[in-house]
DNA sequence: GCTTGTGAAGACCTTCACAGCA
DNA sequence: TGCTGTGAAGGTCTTCACAAGC
């Protein structure tokens, strides 16, 4: 059901969605290359580091452009450089938290996301006893008060951790409000709308594609 | 059904990985249809909920067998039953936690692994501070024992929620002790060996695979 | 009627292999 | 020599479409 095809803007697309899946490896195996004073790779080099081969590197790379030297390789910081722009990781995002009970507290606890440009900026919960607390430096606002908020803020995307049983209510009004990324820790399948990326977090989800390997006795990888 | 080479005891394999990745959603799906009280469902309707072609589902499923009758769709329970036996999620599973800081606290205290059989019964961590202290009910053991602890109490599945710069030693250990199922929360790309499964829980990856559709205007699904 | 199971077809992604260039 | 970028080939996964059967 993709839509191949141009682009209202002149961006390509048409790029396939696991070219985009990897290019954030790409860019974090880069970056670590950078910080170690590496100044030129191979996609020899970066394949071995990475699990894939060179060629799907080189290959992946050509959807965007020709970053590398005959002979030479890759040097890093531009090629570091290209990658994140094309992902739209040159800049910072706005994001909002829905549901601030433990999992919730845990996320914005966690230090991982401002490093790379995720700034959470509000928060919301349905729970009046909540509404109007602070919480991880946030001031946590009534559900009544999202879109205008997403609005104000300019927040491009949305963090679901709420309980299961709302999450799909959640991203809904999330989608309403014009929320075109949406990370969700519920377990459920969500339901999306045409242009909406939604990523799932889901340890359990995780752990149960890895049982049948552990007792079918496979020897695959 | 085609059999791309025997394995060890008689279950089939060279069944692709994505219908692996596939199968925990079709049983969740129909756990929460039989917790329902819905007794038969086809794979147009379980497609729907999946947002998944119903010839998908067919094919799927008959890597496995035919569990299906035709002008009926099929027996959710039936379905249900098998599929988790097929996956190894009719039993429970022996899980050792590494680190026990605050991510590994976070884990310890989510109530959604044991429902689903998945056990957390054993913590370790290198901190000679953290050794011997309980924590979620777990007394907390040195890496030292790590191997003896692995055998004794028959864990086959390893979490792993230490600092990334340490996340590829400790998964190296916990291959030499026999883990063939690894879930990593480490921001790293993991260098596994043959025949070892590991996931990885990167919230912040799973952001920088979005952000490319945000600014680039896409229209794509 | 409706729905499965499945070969065949098609779409998609990966890998090969080599021309081109430093 | 070494390595990229890329058409072509190859392989894998998805979808089609229909015979079979309830």
């Amino acid at each position: 059901m993709v839509i191949r095809g141009s682009t209202p803007m002149g961006m390509p697309s048409g790029v396939p969605e696991v070219v985009i899946m990897r290019l954030p490896q790409y860019i974090r195996i880069l970056s670590e290359m950078l910080a170690g004073g590496v100044e030129m790779v191979s996609s020899q080099q970066l394949g071995e580091m990475l699990q894939v081969t060179p060629a799907q590197i080189r290959k992946d790379l050509s959807y965007f452009g020709r970053f590398g030297k005959q002979g030479r390789g890759y040097n890093v910081k531009g090629l570091l450089a290209e990658l994140k722009e094309i992902m739209g990781l040159d800049r910072s995002w706005n994001v909002g938290l829905v549901g601030v009970g433990r999992l919730g507290r845990a996320i914005l606890s966690y230090p991982g996301f401002a490093p790379e440009g995720f700034h959470i900026i509000a928060a919301f919960d349905a729970d009046p006893n909540l509404v109007g607390r602070v919480i991880g430096n946030l001031n946590v606002q009534s559900m009544n008060e999202l879109d205008t908020v997403v609005k104000e803020l300019d927040i491009s995307i949305g963090i679901v951790a709420v309980p299961s049983r709302h999450a799909q209510g959640v991203i809904d009004r999330l989608m309403d409000c014009g929320i075109k990324a949406i990370l969700s820790y519920a377990p459920i399948a969500p339901q999306g709308q045409a242009g909406v990326k939604i990523r799932n977090i889901d340890p359990v989800l995780s752990l149960q594609t890895m049982t049948f390997y552990l007792s079918s006795g496979s020897a695959e990888d």
